[in-house]
DNA sequence: ATGCGCCAAGTTTTT
DNA sequence: CTTGGCGCAT
């Protein structure tokens, strides 16, 4: 057989073969899912579909590029359409901008520039922030966009109290986005949705111009990504999508897993690919992210399987502190690279928060070892970098207000914030532009002259640099370098300047667009620049074939793999993060997390957690993850093995410590009350007998009640609650009918299959999740 | 208007 | 330990 068919499966081929109709491939983690893509999108050529016909989404651009190289060795040359969402939609968004009220060069602001015009607009609005903040008004109009909630609908819909007044914020944040000619990244999405509900020729016309969509990362789209999606398959329902429902973790970010558990009903004709062959991690790996994963509760169940061999346990250590952590584990990699013949490139380390990488960089940076933080975004994040990409947003559409507020004094040239408010003021009464008034500033009589001349001569400076505008990039950007004095600024305003100097970052922004300008010596326009910029993503720095080791957020992992992975402080908190055990849905995500953590390894894994951790400044003690004890322990090797056996071995006569959370998953897991101690009756102690020998006789990493009760840490939250189905050695099968109180004393009703119903005390029962 | 310094707050994940 | 916001002195 030829280039296309070698080497598949027989699920694989299915999918590869399928051409025509709906498609779901639900692949497992190292399934093979691109090769399956890549391979299907060369059939399809193959079989005389026009390649510009294809659009293949993905979630990040370095996705896309994967894709885009290994469509290239299969089908040379052939012009299928490869990127995010969110570039998909900015280039339809620049074709058709007038239809919904913007021009073709309108901006696209990131989220520091929202966050202004959000400030901005809660001013307008004479909302007070009292009870809220800009960052939770913030927050639900971003949730209302992703389900494509127009302002007034909102406005009719708001039940809580931020919802109201996010309510009345939204249409003014809109209208102002609208007049600086600016979508924020949700309107990206929002506005191409908007455009294709209510335009039902351009919609049959893109419909029919993309006849082939295939959509990556499934799990991942929201509300508007899948009326996008949707809109485009009606006439042609050509559209495949790949995902895997474990592997969902955006669902902060408005993603729906319900897109993709609910494809088959939207497409009934629908065919169902399954690719469950691991051909990525060993087996002692997969074991643990599988008993993982199946304490989740919505989910599909898959059976990941491996024919690799073995392979080294999974790890479980204890470390004093985060310090010890990071020199350990720094250690580990020096010693692998020296002794072991690896290459820095084999290990990565992940963990929950960006903030957690300090301590790893500078264990591995006194060793000498290799290593980069995959922090895309941090770069274009520096004031210096924003402050000339401001300029060059505002060369490129006049109306950016942000970029505007963000130039008009610096360097300073005695333009101060009261000017800037009243030129604000007039342009809000006016609804223009805050250029447009900075050019009428001697007409506006709040604004004292000598302040009026300073502001025309900004302008004049602005329309100096207007007249470069269609010069390369790099020239434009060293002629605004230049006629700015940014220089001399930088160096006089910073004198402490270490080793990552403001003017180095600039020589880097000047390599960036020397870069571009090579890149597209055509078509390259300051338009194209400042989109690519806006659009980058976390992940897209990151190199794989630079020889070093990775860091990154456990988000970040995602779609990659690696030899050697060290997943940091699987803690209570931090991995179950503080800020995401308020619902049963937000604690099975943070699992999803760890499980896309876990199955990352090829060949060896660590899992670590402290003792004490230092964070916000001081040290505080820590308590280990919830998550951990739905591990298998007997395929786990722990280390540090007294202390340990503090949180783990079992000793039901001690006195205990349980999280208030026990038996109330539905509330707010209080941070707090880890302290309540709890004596158990002699009545109760009569019962007790030996409860983990009850494991030896269930499935490996089943995990009976009685075991969560003789752990000192535990929070079972979602193994045991209501609608749960258990097993009981002696009854069999059953289902959690009714809980009642907390910790040790919970009572449980459970119905078993043949009708019958008992109670037990849940901490002693032998009751096992299924 | 600028610039410094203090205090307070708040820290998830990201297209 | 960091950032951001505010107030005071120049």
């Amino acid at each position: 057989m030829d280039a296309i068919f070698q080497g598949l499966t027989a699920p694989q081929r299915q999918a590869v073969e399928h051409i025509d109709g709906p498609l779901l491939i639900l692949a497992g983690p190292g399934s093979g899912k691109t090769r399956v893509v890549t391979h299907r999108i060369a059939n399809m050529i193959r079989h005389g579909i026009p390649a510009w016909q294809i659009a293949a989404l993905t979630f990040t651009n370095k996705a896309a590029e994967e894709m885009r190289l290994r469509v290239q060795a299969l089908a040379p040359g052939e012009p299928v359409w490869m990127g995010t969402f969110h570039r998909f939609c900015a280039r339809l968004l620049r074709r058709y901008a007038t239809m919904i009220g913007l021009r073709e060069n309108y901006s696209i602001y990131d989220m520091a520039d929202s966050k202004q015009a959000m400030k901005r607009a809660i001013e307008a609005a004479k909302v007070s922030t009292s009870h809220t903040s800009p960052e939770q008004i913030a927050a639900a109009i971003s949730r209302a966009k992703n389900r494509l909630v127009t302002p007034e609908a909102m406005l009719g819909h708001s039940l809580r109290h931020n919802e109201q007044i996010a309510s009345r914020v939204y249409p003014v944040y809109q209208r102002q986005l609208l007049t600086a000619n600016a979508v924020d990244f949700d309107d990206l999405l929002l506005h191409v949705a908007t455009l294709l509900r209510e335009n039902s020729e351009l919609r049959s016309e893109l419909d029919a111009r993309y006849r082939y969509i295939l959509v990556d990362e499934y799990q991942d789209t929201n509300l508007a990504q899948y009326a996008i999606v949707r809109a485009l398959s009606i006439d042609h329902a050509n559209l495949s999508v790949t995902g895997d429902p474990d592997q969902s973790i955006y669902g902060w970010r408005g993603a729906d897993i319900n897109n993709i558990l609910d494809f088959e009903k939207d497409y009934p004709t629908v065919k169902t690919v399954r690719l469950e062959e691991n051909y990525r991690s060993t087996p002692n790996i997969l074991r643990v992210a599988d008993q993982l994963i199946r304490h989740n509760r919505k989910r599909k169940h898959k059976e990941l399987f491996t024919s690799k061999d073995e392979g080294n346990p999974v790890t479980l250590k204890l470390y004093e502190d985060g310090y010890q952590e990071a020199d350990d584990i720094a250690d580990q990699i020096a010693h692998g690279i020296i002794d072991h013949q690896r290459r820095p490139r084999d290990f990565a380390i992940f963990c929950r928060m960006n903030a957690l990488t300090r301590s790893l960089e500078h264990a591995l940076r006194r060793r000498s070892v290799p290593y980069q933080i995959v922090n895309g975004t941090e770069f274009y994040q520096r004031k210096e970098i924003k402050d000339l990409l401001a300029y060059l947003h505002l060369i490129n559409n006049p109306s950016h207000d942000v970029a505007l507020q963000r130039v008009i004094n610096t360097p300073a040239r005695g333009v101060g914030a009261t000017t800037i408010q009243r030129l604000r003021a007039f342009a809000d009464d006016h609804n223009i532009s805050l250029l447009e008034a900075a050019r009428k500033s001697w007409l506006i009589d709040t604004i004292p002259k000598r302040s009026a001349t300073k502001v025309a001569s900004f302008v004049a400076l602005y329309d100096s640099l207007c007249v470069k505008a269609t010069a390369t990039v790099e020239d434009l950007l060293l002629y605004l370098i230049e006629s700015t004095k940014y220089r001399e600024y930088l160096e006089k305003s910073a004198e402490d300047q270490q080793d990552n100097s403001p003017l180095a970052n600039v020589d880097e922004l000047v390599t960036a667009a020397v870069e571009f300008d090579r890149q597209h010596p055509e078509d390259g326009s300051l338009e194209e620049f400042l989109e690519q910029i806006a659009l980058v993503s976390s992940t897209d720095d990151w190199e794989d074939n630079t020889d070093r080791v990775t860091l990154m957020t456990l988000h970040a992992s995602k779609g990659l793999e690696f030899p050697s992975v060290f997943i940091i402080g699987v803690e209570d908190d931090l991995l179950p993060h503080a800020r995401s055990k308020e619902s049963e849905d937000q604690i099975e995500e943070e699992r999803r997390l760890l499980f896309v953590g876990i199955t990352r390894a090829e060949e060896n894994l660590q899992l670590s957690y402290c003792k004490r951790r230092l964070v916000r400044g001081e040290t505080r003690p820590v308590i280990p993850s919830p998550f951990l004890i739905e591990l298998p322990r007997e395929d786990l090797r722990h280390i540090e093995p007294d202390a340990v056996a503090d949180y783990f071995d079992d000793d039901p006569y001690a006195s205990d410590v349980y999280p208030d959370s026990w038996d109330l998953p539905d509330e707010p897991a209080s941070v707090d009350q880890h302290n309540e101690v709890c004596q158990l009756d002699d009545e109760d102690r009569l019962t007790i007998k030996k409860p983990i020998s009850v494991a030896k006789t269930l499935p490996p990493g089943i995990r009976t009640a009685a075991q969560f009760a003789a752990n000192k840490i535990t929070s079972p939250l979602t193994s045991f609650r209501p609608g749960q189905l258990v097993h009981h050695p002696k009854y069999g099968d059953g289902t959690i009918e009714t809980m009642n109180g907390r910790g040790p004393k919970c009572m449980v009703t459970v119905v078993f299959d043949n009708g019958e119903s008992k109670k037990f005390r849940l901490a002693f029962a032998e009751l096992a999740a299924r």
